[in-house]
DNA sequence: AAGGGTTATGTTACATTATAACAGATTTCA
DNA sequence: TGAAATCTGTTATAATGTAACATAACCCTT
């Protein structure tokens, strides 16, 4: 696994409406889609969805968020690792809330499978589904 | 990692539609998009939308269709397993060919991370970016 | 064989997610 | 200063996915 990034910019670099949209996936726990976020900031100028896609775009490619692409879905994320490396979620079927898991044991878990078929891996994304703790709990109670 | 799933049932429990789509996803060695398939079957009489995204539903539950949630996609698969099973995907970045993986040991090496957040996995589903050996070559070579 | 439940089907219309293309403003820095 | 690059706002549209409804087929039970 290589890294191919805008290495952890400090956040002064972020322009404007990075920052806008850094703060909002900042401020919630759960992820938020490009229009959740266009709804939010839209009183901040933030009028358009290419607005939105561009500012994601940035802080993706910096590693400070995650796109889910099974929620098609963002979160901002504070493990100091760059866009390019592995990345790893847990996503609650029940109540949509993702925790983000430590990858580099499945990076080394997949290594010598991708290289036995040739192939030159450079990121992995990964998600899990199922219940988190508290759904589970839920579950079986009810 | 638990089952759940429609297993394995027969292909001629598929029906009309689900199996044009199922055959023409096999014709291909690359993933088809939901109106990549739309198109190659509307002479066959699937017009809209929601018959393609039906059958694929089907497929998808029963295992011998994937999909790739990056690349809103979907490919078959021919490994003997349930909807429910761990699936890893290989996407080459430069010809978007797809190879399936084995998950078996990425799913031991992500057990242990998700217990200890008290997460239950259902399924895992990854997806490795990269450059197949062709393109590699290619790459290194140009 | 009639009828009742379920499943599959076709269709329209629409919701959601994402991008292309362009023009103006701003920054950077040689 | 002025050329290159970047960020910005905007319009329009593409691509992906679903809700909702009416009909038809199928399976089962009596």
């Amino acid at each position: 696994m290589t890294v191919c990034c805008d290495h952890h910019p400090p956040e002064e670099t972020l322009t404007r409406n990075q920052r806008l949209v850094l703060e909002t996936l900042r401020s919630e726990d759960k992820p938020l889609t490009a229009y959740n976020l266009l709804d939010r900031l839209r009183d901040d100028g933030l009028r358009a969805p290419p607005q939105i896609y561009r500012a994601l775009d940035r802080l993706v490619n910096v590693g400070v968020v995650h796109r889910l692409d099974r929620l098609n879905a963002f979160i901002s994320c504070n493990h100091n690792h760059c866009g390019g490396q592995g990345v790893l979620f847990a996503v609650c079927d029940a109540c949509g809330s993702v925790e983000e898991l430590k990858a580099d044991t499945v990076e080394s878990a997949i290594l010598p499978t991708t290289e036995a078929i040739g192939f030159h891996a450079v990121q992995l994304v990964g998600e899990v589904r199922g219940l988190c703790g508290p759904c589970e709990r839920k579950k079986t109670d009810g």
